[in-house]
DNA sequence: AAAAAATTAGGACGTTTGCCCTAAACGAGA
DNA sequence: TCTCGTTTAGGGCAAACGTCCTAATTTTTT
């Protein structure tokens, strides 16, 4: 088999081990017995664990890029740009449930672990942030948009949390429809001076 | 020493090794070394991890359950009691910077790892979702009571999540404030049928 | 078909892990 | 002072970890 195609295996179980056991619990053995290649081999493709990581953060990060791309050829309308992005509670429910966000999980241990490639995960994070500030800013929230990029990031957040430890299935549903409400009384036309007071 | 006093001091040791370096991380020697204690000495007070584990989440249970019942002793008004909560936020702030929610990390590690003690973790969430719907109760927000507690808890995951990754003092500042307005409004007087539609 | 390069298999390294044992040191009561 | 239960020290276990090496095999090039 090419290099290529094997190394884009391996980045893949990788992936999803890393996800679903965590960095640490996640090993070399684990790696090569999902894509069916002795350890060795395994050696060939990548040299040290760290290296996997950083393979896996690039695949993530171009993952997203391309799903964000997607939202927004899709969807001209900014609003319903973050109504995908708050959907994916809804869409990635089960996969939530049992294992947390990825992108989340992932920085939360690598910063327990002070691991060098934090900074790393933490650009998945900017993506979205940054992503959403222009959504918000192209709502009209000027000088707000970056604010509520990162209320919005903070709400999906605790929600995986709490989905996550507590498995239940109502709660997230009720909390994604809070947040496409709240989303709604972002929109500067419904943003009276006396509202203002509820904007989060 | 008394074996009480060296198991004491064990478990918390440990309850700050598994906050700064995770469950996974956090070895024996590591607590070993921390106590001044020899690997066999501290065989004696604990056979297993699992046992550590279980005693540092049984402190921890201990521990809130006292900050909780000192809240209600300071403050015998709802709301107030539900802003300390809020507070830890704040009070907490560098430690949440350096390495997350104490309690959510956990469960989220436990779950990675689908451990025996995930449900026993879980018991620390829903202490405070208890506590908080009971005060919401108080508050006289009726059946909403528990939504709003498990809405609250929601965003102290959250904003706990994005402070460890982005390290943003302000972020901090402003979503706390965000949610004292936020309970502010959750007051049954305020909550006319046409804001209903604000509660979050 | 032969030679060269790319890929794979399998084992072994030194360390660290959680766990366990034995024997020595300690301390309180007889 | 002697005894006996409690606490400690230190070593050692098998397994798993990340890493590394060499030799065999497959694929590509000539």
């Amino acid at each position: 088999m090419k290099a290529d195609e094997t190394r884009r295996r391996i980045v893949i179980a990788a992936d999803r081990l890393f996800y679903e056991q965590g960095y640490e619990n996640a090993s070399f053995a684990d790696f090569a017995q999902a894509v069916e290649i002795s350890r060795g081999n395994f050696y060939y493709h990548f040299k040290t664990k760290d290296a996997v990581l950083a393979a896996v953060i690039e695949h993530r990060l171009d993952e997203r890029k391309a799903m964000l791309r997607q939202w927004e050829q899709e969807d001209d309308n900014p609003a319903s740009r973050i109504k995908s992005f708050i959907n994916i509670l809804i869409a990635n429910q089960t996969k939530i449930m049992a294992f947390g966000c990825p992108v989340g999980t992932l920085c939360t241990e690598l910063a327990k672990l002070d691991h060098a490639l934090k900074s790393e995960a933490a650009r998945l994070f900017t993506l979205f942030a940054e992503w959403l500030e222009q959504q918000f800013a192209e709502l009209g929230c000027g000088d707000q948009a970056s604010d509520l990029a990162m209320h919005l990031l903070m709400r999906s957040q605790g929600v995986a949390s709490l989905a996550n430890t507590f498995q239940d299935a109502k709660f997230v549903r009720r909390e994604v429809d809070a947040m496409h409400q709240w989303l709604d009384q972002q929109t500067p036309s419904t943003t009276t001076k006396d509202m203002k007071r509820d904007q989060y």
